[in-house]
DNA sequence: CTTCATGCGTAGCAACGCTACTTGTCGCGC
DNA sequence: GCGCGACAAGTAGCGTTGCTACGCATGAAG
Protein backbone atom coordinates (compact mmCIF):
# COMPACT_ATOMS: atom_id res chain seq x y z
CA UNK A 1 0.00 0.00 0.00
CA UNK A 2 1.07 3.29 -0.62
CA UNK A 3 1.79 4.79 2.74
CA UNK A 4 1.42 8.70 1.91
CA UNK A 5 -2.41 7.39 1.82
CA UNK A 6 -2.39 7.45 4.81
CA UNK A 7 -2.26 11.23 5.23
CA UNK A 8 -4.83 12.54 7.90
CA UNK A 9 -5.77 9.36 8.79
CA UNK A 10 -2.98 8.17 11.08
CA UNK A 11 -3.62 9.55 14.11
CA UNK A 12 -6.65 7.92 14.45
CA UNK A 13 -4.90 4.76 13.56
CA UNK A 14 -2.67 5.39 16.27
CA UNK A 15 -5.22 6.05 18.99
CA UNK A 16 -7.28 3.06 17.60
CA UNK A 17 -4.79 0.71 18.68
CA UNK A 18 -4.08 2.54 22.11
CA UNK A 19 -7.85 1.69 22.80
CA UNK A 20 -6.81 -1.70 23.25
CA UNK A 21 -4.24 -0.99 25.83
CA UNK A 22 -1.09 1.15 26.58
CA UNK A 23 2.05 0.51 24.55
CA UNK A 24 5.16 1.65 23.65
CA UNK A 25 5.91 3.48 20.65
CA UNK A 26 8.34 0.17 18.84
CA UNK A 27 4.70 -2.01 20.21
CA UNK A 28 2.66 0.32 18.26
CA UNK A 29 4.54 -0.15 15.27
CA UNK A 30 4.26 -4.13 15.73
CA UNK A 31 0.51 -3.77 16.36
CA UNK A 32 -0.43 -2.03 13.43
CA UNK A 33 1.62 -4.34 10.93
CA UNK A 34 0.21 -7.51 12.89
CA UNK A 35 -3.30 -6.00 12.99
CA UNK A 36 -3.01 -5.17 9.65
CA UNK A 37 -1.66 -8.52 7.83
CA UNK A 38 1.09 -6.88 7.23
CA UNK A 39 -0.34 -4.12 4.88
CA UNK A 40 0.95 -1.43 7.24
CA UNK A 41 4.60 -1.21 7.77
CA UNK A 42 5.63 2.48 9.38
CA UNK A 43 8.87 3.85 9.95
CA UNK A 44 9.46 4.80 13.59
CA UNK A 45 10.31 8.79 11.62
CA UNK A 46 6.25 8.68 10.96
CA UNK A 47 5.53 7.25 14.70
CA UNK A 48 7.42 9.21 16.35
CA UNK A 49 6.37 12.46 15.92
CA UNK A 50 2.87 11.63 15.28
CA UNK A 51 3.06 10.40 18.73
CA UNK A 52 4.98 13.67 20.63
CA UNK A 53 1.75 15.43 18.47
CA UNK A 54 -0.83 13.32 19.96
CA UNK A 55 0.78 14.03 23.20
CA UNK A 56 1.31 17.23 22.65
CA UNK A 57 -2.58 17.79 21.71
CA UNK A 58 -3.33 16.33 25.05
CA UNK A 59 -4.80 13.29 23.05
CA UNK A 60 -2.04 10.39 24.95
CA UNK A 61 -0.27 10.17 27.82
CA UNK A 62 3.27 8.47 28.36
CA UNK A 63 5.57 7.62 30.91
CA UNK A 64 8.22 6.39 30.73
CA UNK A 65 10.34 2.74 32.02
CA UNK A 66 13.35 0.65 31.80
CA UNK A 67 12.68 -2.35 30.93
CA UNK A 68 15.87 -5.07 30.41
CA UNK A 69 18.39 -1.69 29.99
CA UNK A 70 16.20 -0.53 27.62
CA UNK A 71 14.10 2.85 27.74
CA UNK A 72 10.87 2.74 26.95
CA UNK A 73 8.18 5.42 26.59
CA UNK A 74 4.96 4.28 26.79
CA UNK A 75 1.84 5.92 25.56
CA UNK A 76 -2.03 5.65 26.65
CA UNK A 77 -5.24 6.92 25.73
CA UNK A 78 -6.19 10.24 27.60
CA UNK A 79 -9.71 10.97 28.16
CA UNK A 80 -9.91 13.63 25.38
CA UNK A 81 -7.60 10.76 23.30
CA UNK A 82 -11.24 8.72 23.42
CA UNK A 83 -13.33 10.95 22.88
CA UNK A 84 -11.27 12.16 19.95
CA UNK A 85 -11.09 8.60 18.47
CA UNK A 86 -15.05 8.29 18.67
CA UNK A 87 -15.14 11.78 16.95
CA UNK A 88 -12.69 10.30 14.40
CA UNK A 89 -14.49 7.06 14.19
CA UNK A 90 -17.72 9.32 12.92
CA UNK A 91 -15.19 11.04 10.17
CA UNK A 92 -13.94 8.06 8.96
CA UNK A 93 -17.37 6.56 8.42
CA UNK A 94 -18.27 9.77 6.60
CA UNK A 95 -15.01 9.98 4.79
CA UNK A 96 -15.22 5.95 3.42
CA UNK A 97 -19.02 6.83 2.68
CA UNK A 98 -18.20 9.80 0.38
CA UNK A 99 -15.31 8.48 -1.50
CA UNK A 100 -16.92 5.11 -1.80
CA UNK A 101 -19.96 6.40 -3.30
CA UNK A 102 -17.01 7.45 -6.33
CA UNK A 103 -14.94 4.88 -5.80
CA UNK A 104 -17.34 2.38 -5.54
CA UNK A 105 -17.09 -1.15 -4.75
CA UNK A 106 -16.53 -1.98 -1.16
CA UNK A 107 -19.72 -0.95 0.49
CA UNK A 108 -22.09 -2.87 1.91
CA UNK A 109 -24.84 -0.31 1.28
CA UNK A 110 -26.41 -0.30 4.38
CA UNK A 111 -28.32 -3.71 3.36
CA UNK A 112 -26.83 -6.25 6.00
CA UNK A 113 -29.44 -8.67 6.77
CA UNK B 1 -15.97 16.95 6.19
CA UNK B 2 -12.67 18.42 7.12
CA UNK B 3 -11.00 19.18 4.14
CA UNK B 4 -7.97 17.78 4.10
CA UNK B 5 -9.07 14.16 4.91
CA UNK B 6 -8.99 14.22 1.12
CA UNK B 7 -5.07 14.18 0.82
CA UNK B 8 -4.17 11.60 -1.45
CA UNK B 9 -7.55 10.63 -2.94
CA UNK B 10 -8.82 13.89 -5.16
CA UNK B 11 -7.41 13.07 -7.70
CA UNK B 12 -8.67 9.34 -7.79
CA UNK B 13 -12.13 11.65 -7.18
CA UNK B 14 -11.22 13.60 -9.70
CA UNK B 15 -11.35 10.39 -12.74
CA UNK B 16 -13.93 8.75 -11.41
CA UNK B 17 -16.12 11.92 -12.12
CA UNK B 18 -14.67 12.06 -15.34
CA UNK B 19 -15.31 8.29 -16.23
CA UNK B 20 -18.87 9.16 -16.49
CA UNK B 21 -17.98 11.83 -19.50
CA UNK B 22 -15.98 14.60 -20.29
CA UNK B 23 -16.43 17.99 -18.32
CA UNK B 24 -15.53 21.17 -17.60
CA UNK B 25 -13.41 22.37 -14.18
CA UNK B 26 -16.60 23.98 -13.18
CA UNK B 27 -19.48 21.66 -13.51
CA UNK B 28 -16.49 18.75 -11.95
CA UNK B 29 -16.95 20.92 -8.79
CA UNK B 30 -21.14 20.82 -9.13
CA UNK B 31 -20.72 17.14 -10.15
CA UNK B 32 -18.46 16.26 -7.25
CA UNK B 33 -21.04 18.28 -4.66
CA UNK B 34 -24.00 16.61 -6.37
CA UNK B 35 -22.63 12.98 -6.44
CA UNK B 36 -21.69 13.71 -2.53
CA UNK B 37 -24.99 14.89 -1.29
CA UNK B 38 -23.37 17.83 -0.38
CA UNK B 39 -20.48 16.31 1.37
CA UNK B 40 -18.12 17.18 -0.88
CA UNK B 41 -17.52 21.26 -1.83
CA UNK B 42 -14.19 21.85 -3.28
CA UNK B 43 -13.07 25.59 -3.79
CA UNK B 44 -11.80 26.01 -7.69
CA UNK B 45 -8.56 26.48 -6.36
CA UNK B 46 -8.09 22.66 -5.13
CA UNK B 47 -9.60 21.78 -8.82
CA UNK B 48 -7.45 23.37 -11.17
CA UNK B 49 -4.52 22.49 -9.87
CA UNK B 50 -5.09 19.17 -9.65
CA UNK B 51 -6.67 18.94 -12.84
CA UNK B 52 -3.54 20.28 -14.58
CA UNK B 53 -1.62 17.83 -12.59
CA UNK B 54 -3.71 15.14 -14.02
CA UNK B 55 -3.21 16.80 -17.37
CA UNK B 56 0.93 16.65 -17.19
CA UNK B 57 0.24 13.31 -16.15
CA UNK B 58 -1.55 12.31 -19.05
CA UNK B 59 -4.34 10.86 -17.03
CA UNK B 60 -6.49 13.37 -18.98
CA UNK B 61 -6.74 15.32 -21.93
CA UNK B 62 -8.49 18.90 -22.07
CA UNK B 63 -10.39 21.07 -25.08
CA UNK B 64 -10.76 24.71 -25.39
CA UNK B 65 -14.36 25.83 -26.74
CA UNK B 66 -16.13 28.64 -26.21
CA UNK B 67 -19.78 28.69 -24.73
CA UNK B 68 -21.72 31.77 -25.02
CA UNK B 69 -18.86 33.81 -24.74
CA UNK B 70 -17.00 32.22 -21.57
CA UNK B 71 -14.20 29.80 -21.97
CA UNK B 72 -14.30 26.85 -21.34
CA UNK B 73 -11.86 24.16 -20.83
CA UNK B 74 -13.23 20.61 -21.20
CA UNK B 75 -11.18 17.79 -19.86
CA UNK B 76 -11.63 13.94 -20.17
CA UNK B 77 -10.02 10.99 -19.46
CA UNK B 78 -7.27 8.98 -21.50
CA UNK B 79 -6.29 5.56 -21.47
CA UNK B 80 -4.07 5.97 -18.97
CA UNK B 81 -6.64 7.87 -17.02
CA UNK B 82 -8.59 4.91 -17.38
CA UNK B 83 -6.06 2.57 -16.29
CA UNK B 84 -4.99 4.64 -13.06
CA UNK B 85 -8.29 5.22 -12.24
CA UNK B 86 -8.58 0.76 -11.90
CA UNK B 87 -5.64 1.06 -9.81
CA UNK B 88 -7.03 3.82 -7.78
CA UNK B 89 -10.28 1.72 -7.08
CA UNK B 90 -7.76 -1.18 -6.07
CA UNK B 91 -5.64 1.12 -4.23
CA UNK B 92 -9.06 2.46 -2.06
CA UNK B 93 -10.60 -0.82 -1.51
CA UNK B 94 -6.92 -2.07 -0.07
CA UNK B 95 -6.59 1.17 1.55
CA UNK B 96 -10.37 1.14 3.34
CA UNK B 97 -10.38 -2.53 4.05
CA UNK B 98 -7.25 -1.75 6.43
CA UNK B 99 -8.23 1.50 8.03
CA UNK B 100 -11.45 -0.13 8.30
CA UNK B 101 -10.21 -2.97 10.16
CA UNK B 102 -8.85 -0.59 13.02
CA UNK B 103 -11.52 2.25 12.81
CA UNK B 104 -14.18 -0.90 13.14
CA UNK B 105 -17.13 1.46 10.69
CA UNK B 106 -18.91 -0.79 9.69
CA UNK B 107 -16.49 -4.14 10.66
CA UNK B 108 -17.95 -6.50 13.78
CA UNK B 109 -14.64 -7.39 15.35
CA UNK B 110 -13.68 -10.48 13.99
CA UNK B 111 -17.11 -12.41 14.94
CA UNK B 112 -16.46 -13.37 18.28
CA UNK B 113 -19.18 -15.90 18.07
C1' DC C 1 -24.64 50.14 -11.99
C1' DT C 2 -23.92 46.70 -8.91
C1' DT C 3 -24.18 42.09 -7.72
C1' DC C 4 -24.30 37.30 -8.54
C1' DA C 5 -23.48 33.03 -11.02
C1' DT C 6 -20.46 31.19 -14.37
C1' DG C 7 -15.73 30.19 -15.53
C1' DC C 8 -10.50 30.03 -15.42
C1' DG C 9 -6.45 30.70 -13.13
C1' DT C 10 -2.08 31.71 -9.79
C1' DA C 11 0.72 32.55 -5.43
C1' DG C 12 1.83 31.37 -1.06
C1' DC C 13 1.10 28.63 2.95
C1' DA C 14 0.68 24.81 6.29
C1' DA C 15 0.14 20.08 7.31
C1' DC C 16 1.64 15.62 7.04
C1' DG C 17 4.29 11.64 6.41
C1' DC C 18 8.65 9.89 4.44
C1' DT C 19 13.72 9.14 3.92
C1' DA C 20 17.86 9.08 6.07
C1' DC C 21 20.45 9.41 9.90
C1' DT C 22 21.97 9.14 14.98
C1' DT C 23 22.27 7.09 19.63
C1' DG C 24 22.27 3.21 22.68
C1' DT C 25 21.51 -1.70 24.88
C1' DC C 26 21.25 -6.64 24.56
C1' DG C 27 22.15 -11.19 22.77
C1' DC C 28 24.04 -14.23 19.44
C1' DG C 29 27.52 -16.18 16.29
C1' DC C 30 32.20 -16.29 14.97
C1' DG D 1 36.50 -9.69 21.69
C1' DC D 2 33.90 -8.08 17.61
C1' DG D 3 30.27 -7.46 14.56
C1' DC D 4 25.59 -7.73 13.56
C1' DG D 5 20.76 -7.73 14.09
C1' DA D 6 16.66 -6.92 17.01
C1' DC D 7 14.99 -3.74 20.16
C1' DA D 8 14.02 1.27 21.34
C1' DA D 9 13.91 6.22 20.78
C1' DG D 10 14.65 10.24 18.41
C1' DT D 11 15.71 14.48 14.85
C1' DA D 12 16.40 17.09 10.39
C1' DG D 13 15.03 18.06 6.03
C1' DC D 14 12.20 17.27 2.08
C1' DG D 15 8.33 16.72 -1.18
C1' DT D 16 3.57 16.28 -1.99
C1' DT D 17 -0.84 17.92 -1.54
C1' DG D 18 -4.76 20.68 -0.77
C1' DC D 19 -6.32 25.15 1.07
C1' DT D 20 -6.93 30.27 1.46
C1' DA D 21 -7.01 34.29 -0.75
C1' DC D 22 -6.61 36.55 -4.52
C1' DG D 23 -7.26 38.33 -9.68
C1' DC D 24 -9.56 38.46 -14.26
C1' DA D 25 -13.58 38.24 -17.38
C1' DT D 26 -18.59 37.72 -19.14
C1' DG D 27 -23.59 37.69 -18.95
C1' DA D 28 -27.97 38.16 -16.56
C1' DA D 29 -30.76 40.16 -12.98
C1' DG D 30 -31.93 43.74 -9.67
Amino acid sequence: MKAQTLHGHLDALLLAVLERGALHGYAIIEALRARSGGALDLPTGTIYPALRRLERAGLVASTWSTVNGRERRTYELTDAGGRALAGERAGWREFSATVGRFLGADEPPTAPA
